[in-house]
DNA sequence: GCGCATACTGTAATCGATAACAGTGAGGTT
DNA sequence: AACCTCACTGTTATCGATTACAGTATGCGC
C-alpha cells in the first residue's frame, strides 16, 4: 500500500499539499497529484488518521443473541443507517452473559466512536462505566437504571451522552392480557424474562397491572421467571401445564421462549388454543405459518434498530461543543391476533 | 485516556520500558510501573499500535442477509471463536447486492487483517480483487469461480490466501429428491436461488442431475429461479401452483423462499403435504413447528462459522513466512424428514 | 583493580497523516 | 518602484506506541 509521501514524491509536491487535496482545497497541482494517486492506487490510512484525529468512524453493536430475529433485524437496521453515513459496524455477542458483555465493552471501546447496546441487566457496571467516560451511547430495547459508581442517585439518563430507544413494553404486556381476558380467560399465566433486564421486568410489570386492574386473580404458581431462551420457556411451560390448576392461556414475554413454550405444547400434544391460548412478544416473519398461527405483540424492529443509529449518529456528527439533549424514546406496539388465542374451552380439554 | 508518556514520567522511566513492561520483558521498575498504570487507569493505545504494526486485530464479516437464520448462525460461530482469540468482528450486510458488497469491502478492507465473505455471484471483481492484494479471506457458503483479473484460466482458489468453507449443495439437493421420489412423486419442481451464486447453482444442478439420474420427467415450467429471499418464494410457488399440470412436490433451495412458499400454499390454502409436498433447505429452530412442520435439508450452521474463522485465524497467527495450505472443505448434510412431505395424492386435489 | 559478559535502560527514528506556522510569488494599488 | 493582499505551498511538530541502537551499571572471574 502506498503511502502519502509516494503520492507527493511522484506528483513533485509536498505530502501536506497532497493532504489539502484528499481534503477538496483547491490545489495548483491538481492534475499531477490525481495521476499519482491512481498511479500507485494510494487511499490514505485510516490508522494514520484514527490517531491523529482520535475518530474511528466505527460503532460498537452489542446484543445479547444476534441469533435472535428480534436482534438481527435490529442490527440490519442499525447497519443500514450506519453505512449510509460511512461508519462501520463492529459487533459483539455477549451471549445474555453480563461477564461477556463487560469484557466486550471494554475491548471495543477503544475502537469506536460510540456505542450502541442492548445491556443484558440493568445494574450493569461495565456499561454504566463506559458511559461515564464520556463516549456517546445509544441504549436499546433495554435501559440501564443505574450505575454501580453512582452514588448521588442519578441514573445513567441524567448522562448527557445516553440517548435510549425502547418499546412500550407495559403497554404491550397489557394488551396481551386485555386480549385474553376479553376472549374469557381468567387463568392466566406468563413466563417472563429475567427481572433483571429491562424487557424482563417491564412486561412482568405491565402483565401483573393490567392483571389487578381487571380484577383477574394471580397467584405465584402461574408466574414464570425464564430467561428469554428457547430451552427457558420449553421448561417453563412445562411446569405450567403440570399444575393441578393449569392455566387456560398464557403470556410469553419473547419470541424465542414462546418458540420453546410452543414446542412443549406441541410434544405433550395439548391443542392450541384449545387447550391453552398463547400470545408471544414480538413477531416472527413465520409465525403466521406456525401451527397454530401465533398471535403476537408485534413492534417495528429495523425501524427501532435505525432510530438508534440515528440518535447515535446525530451526536457523533455534532460538531464540538454543540449540546445536545438525550432522548428517551419508547416506540408503540400493537397486537396481531392470530390463531393461537380462542374462548377458554369450559372443559378443561387435558 | 492517558498516553505511555504519562505513565512513564509518573513511574520516573522512559517510554521504551513501559513498552517493554507491556511487551512482558523484565523490567527493574515494575512495581512502579504497575502502579502508574492502575493509577492513571492507562491501556496501549490500539490504534497506535495498528499504525506501527500494520495489524487490527480485527476480521470483517460480509453475509447477505443478517437477518436470514443461516447467516445468522453463522455469524454467531464466527463471533465466539474470533473473540476467543481476540479479534473483533467487523460486520457488513450485502444485502444480496453485488455493489453494495463491493464498497463494503472496500471501506472494511483497511480494518481487518483477514476477511470472511458469503460473495453474492461467483464472479466478484471486488472481492477477487481484495483476495489478489494478498489479504487472507475465506470464504464461506459460497465460492468465487474466477477473479476477473485473472487471465490465466485460473480460479481465485489458486492462489494461496483464500480458504473456502462450502457445504455440499449437490448432495442435498439430491437428497431432496431421493427422498421424494422414494415416496412416489415424479412431478417434482424446483425453486431455485440466482445461478450465479455458489448455492443456487449447486443445488440447482444437483436438483436436475439426480432427476436425470432417476429417470424423472423435466420440464422448464417446473424449475424457477429466483432470488433466495421470501417473496421471491412466494411468487414462485404462485407460478407453480397455476401451471395447468400442477407439480406434486416442490424444493425450495433455501429457508427463506421455502417460507414464502409455504405462505402461499397457506393463502391459498393448498393443503400441504395432501397436494403439494414441500422440501427446503437449511433447517430453522422452528421448523418443526411450522404447518406443517417442514421437511429440510440440514446442515451445522454454527460449527460451519466457527471452522470459517478458525481458518482465517490459523493464517492471521502463522508465523511470517510460513506457508499455509490452502483449504477447501464441504461440510455434510442430512435429511430431517418432518411433516410437510409424504406419498403424492392420486387424485391431484386441487 | 581490570576486563568482560549480562541485563537492563534511554534516545531517537519510525509508522502515515494532519495542521499550525511561516514562507513565496503573482497580481493589484498608489 | 514600493507595498499590500491573496492564494497557495513547504517545513515541521504532533498523535501514541514500538524498536534498533547505543549506553550504563552490575556482578563475576582473574
Amino acid at each position: 500500500m502506498a503511502n502519502i509521501q509516494q503520492v507527493a514524491r511522484l506528483a513533485g509536491v509536498s505530502t501536506a499539499t497532497v493532504s489539502r487535496f484528499f481534503a477538496g482545497q483547491t490545489v495548483r497541482s491538481h492534475e499531477a497529484i490525481a495521476r499519482a494517486v491512481s498511479l500507485l492506487g494510494y487511499s490514505p490510512s485510516l490508522v494514520a488518521r484514527s490517531l491523529k484525529s482520535g475518530r474511528h468512524h466505527a460503532i460498537g453493536v452489542i446484543v445479547p443473541d444476534i441469533t435472535n430475529p428480534f436482534f438481527a433485524s435490529l442490527v440490519k437496521g442499525i447497519e443500514s443507517e450506519a453505512r449510509g453515513s460511512g461508519f462501520e459496524l463492529i459487533l459483539g455477542n455477549s451471549d445474555e452473559d453480563a461477564s461477556i458483555e463487560a469484557s466486550l465493552v471494554a475491548a471495543i471501546s477503544q475502537r469506536v466512536d460510540g456505542l450502541i447496546i442492548a445491556p443484558v441487566v440493568e445494574d450493569d457496571a461495565a456499561v454504566a462505566a463506559f458511559i461515564a467516560a464520556g463516549t456517546p451511547a445509544v441504549l436499546v430495547d433495554r435501559e440501564i437504571v443505574s450505575g454501580t459508581t453512582d452514588a448521588g442517585g442519578r441514573n445513567a439518563h441524567a448522562r448527557r451522552n445516553v440517548d435510549c430507544v425502547l418499546v412500550d413494553n407495559a403497554a404491550g404486556a397489557a394488551l396481551a392480557v386485555e386480549h385474553l381476558s376479553s376472549l374469557g380467560h381468567t387463568a392466566i399465566a406468563v413466563i417472563s424474562g429475567p427481572l433483571d433486564s429491562t424487557p424482563g421486568r417491564a412486561r412482568h410489570a405491565g402483565f401483573l397491572d393490567e392483571m389487578a386492574r381487571l380484577g383477574l386473580p394471580m397467584s405465584d404458581d402461574l408466574v414464570r421467571v425464564s430467561d428469554f431462551r428457547e430451552a427457558g420457556g420449553y421448561t417453563a411451560m412445562a411446569e405450567l401445564v403440570d399444575l393441578p390448576e393449569r392455566p387456560t392461556a398464557v403470556f410469553v414475554a419473547n419470541n424465542l421462549m414462546a418458540i420453546g413454550a410452543l414446542r412443549l405444547l406441541n410434544d405433550r400434544q395439548i391443542p392450541v388454543p384449545g387447550s391453552v391460548s398463547v400470545v408471544g412478544f414480538d413477531d416472527l416473519s413465520f409465525a403466521p405459518l406456525l401451527n397454530p398461527p401465533l398471535t403476537v405483540i408485534r413492534r417495528l424492529d429495523v425501524l427501532q434498530g435505525a432510530t438508534a443509529a440515528r440518535l447515535l449518529l446525530r451526536r457523533l456528527l455534532a460538531k464540538p461543543g454543540e449540546d445536545i439533549v438525550p432522548e428517551r424514546l419508547s416506540l408503540p406496539v400493537e397486537l396481531v391476533i392470530r390463531g393461537s388465542t380462542s374462548r377458554p374451552n369450559p372443559e378443561g380439554t387435558r
